[in-house]
DNA sequence: CGGTAAGCGAGACGGTACGTCGTGTCTTTCG
DNA sequence: CGAAAGACACGACGTACCGTCTCGCTTACCG
């Protein structure tokens, strides 16, 4: 069998190229961007791009990605309080939303995913199920320490979260609030917690 | 004011062109979707297709959002109970969102209303509005029959329980369920109902 | 047998055809030349357009030629010398291959007649023939009055002059000059005439 | 200044793209003649024809004059009798009119001319004129040797022979023949020749 | 430390689709 | 009822990208 020698790849490249990207989705959506003015803009050949990734939807998925796990440290914290945790949550999810220099990326994002079945599914196991998996895993600790219900479908919960933040997002109708975040939340908390008091709310 | 004469379009034509577009949809996606490909599959000549629509997300909006309310009939019943009512409408969702026939079509009406913000803005008020407002009418009917909590954001519930089912499809992961639909619907319920009794769960 | 209705055509339609035909041919050339472009510059239905002409090349040669014939009344004059009145048809032939307004039509008409072979015979029926006809006509009197060799070939004379000239024009240097044609003259003189002397050359 | 890599263009696709063009222009003509017949028919992208050639009549252009360049070899002989060549000359031109392979090629070359302005000034820098001056340079020589009388217009000699055979053969009454070729030689050397006695004619 | 194989910028290439324009036919509406 | 208006099927236009393929050049590893 070959020795296969492992790829030395530039990484000022690499970075240029995600930046480029980025740079393009922001200015003009998903499928306005090219893959020759990825090369382009970040001043590379096109084979350097198609070495490293098969298409259009994985250099996208990539460099969003990356951009918003820089930008979305700290997923979800643990505070001992489910109840403000996931609150903390939500507004950082909403802030990223509302953000105009993350969404257009989550609407690339979305795009890419709706595109392309395989990359969607390559998207779903690096990003969204390690991000909802966290969320799920705090809400167990809430369990543990008898806050939430035991019979919740934690994983329910946490679609029902991000899927209702990017419904606003993609009906482009600028309604992605903090408010309607809240609102949801005093929605779902009865089900989900064990001792729910309507005190402030 | 000038009288605009009204432009006469032929039915049979228009029609075929939607019906061209359906089947490539399901065929192939929205991204292998072409002008071109709907033209020739649907006998027509390009220039019609453009005379009537200005583009791929256009022509693929009219045409998912027409299969869709055909398919979609009595959004959503009124029977008096509105725990029944919101089951039965979440099991029609959930089965067109996992029908071989209409689940590529959501997928291609997502792809184009991430593309295209003014295109998901018609689509939004032409369709998604319409059909959220149909069922906040009849979470307003349950707040009248004292069925439902009157301070609950509906807007949201609507938003949550279609964004799940729309991140579910997109993540492809096969798992557009009815049983996490009505994990959904449990966990939602105590904070919807007035009367919430944890009866059989 | 049908009755054929002898088909009346209005005589105001067919020369607003024709004048649109040669406006447009002026301004932008025969390939810029559009049967849409005619119809809507004169105020008339396509239709009416392919009622009575079968083709962009054929209304061309039609609208030209009667531009060209208006324009090239007495071909050639007979004053008894033939050696004058050559010249003056020369220049005659000269004036209209200069003049901005003609040039291009003669160009439109060498396009149409080198681009469709059955239009090309029907020019040299309807026009190239008569015109050339007349000279030979006059030649064939000078041979009677003397002035003329008999044996000259007359047709070959008559496509020389002509066919230099439309040379000229197609190379497009802005070389078609009454010198030329001169020049050219010198040379044709000495073997078409019998008492040919070489006085002021 | 920075070094101006040249163009690198494979040599056997410019090859395949004139000869299918030159094929194409004989079966069908230049109007019928398409870039996309031409890719086509060559197995070669669109785009590389419009990298090198702006326009189809510059394709046209080139396809034929390298076709008539490749036939049309020793234009003018220079055997030290003036007479003698020129007959010679006209025969080659003659046979080149005639042949029902080089025919259409001339016609495109003349339809191309009469459409498109710049290339014709193109085409007569690049063609006609070097072809013109040969001949005019043979003339000269003949001045040179005695044979040819000093004054005479030599170039508008040269523009006689070419431009009458080209309107016969535009005229399309498939009158191009040696005999009209040499009823004109028969014209023109009397006035072209300083000692011009008509022994055998 | 010099050879060599890879990564790399550049860009020509065979293609597909774009969105527009023109042709020639057909239908609808109006004067 | 004849002509304008214009929808329509068709197909070419010239452009933009796609993904593959050489080209030379640079760069790092290995013998």
């Amino acid at each position: 069998m070959a020795q296969q020698r492992p790829r030395r790849r530039r990484a000022a490249t690499h970075q240029a190229i995600l930046d480029a990207t980025r740079t393009l989705l922001r200015n003009a959506g998903y499928s306005q961007l090219s893959m020759d003015g990825i090369a382009a803009h970040a001043g590379v050949g096109k084979q350097t791009l198609y070495r490293w990734w098969p298409s259009k939807a994985s250099v996208t998925a990539e460099a969003v990605v990356a951009g918003l796990i820089a930008a979305g440290r700290e997923i979800i914290p643990d505070t001992g309080d489910i109840s403000t945790d996931l609150r903390t949550w939500l507004h950082t999810c909403v802030a990223l939303f509302v953000s105009p220099e993350h969404a257009p990326l989550i609407r690339a994002l979305t795009a890419a995913a709706a595109d392309d079945r395989g990359e969607a599914q390559r998207l779903y196991q690096h990003f969204t199920e390690p991000h909802q998996a966290a969320v799920v895993a705090r809400l167990r600790l809430g369990i543990n320490a008898g806050q939430v219900r035991p019979g919740a479908d934690l994983a329910a919960a946490a679609d029902a979260f991000v899927g209702a933040l990017l419904l606003q997002l993609l009906t482009a109708n600028e309604s992605v609030s903090a408010e309607r975040a809240d609102g949801l939340l005093r929605l779902m908390l009865p089900g989900l917690l064990t001792d729910w008091a309507p005190h402030a709310q």
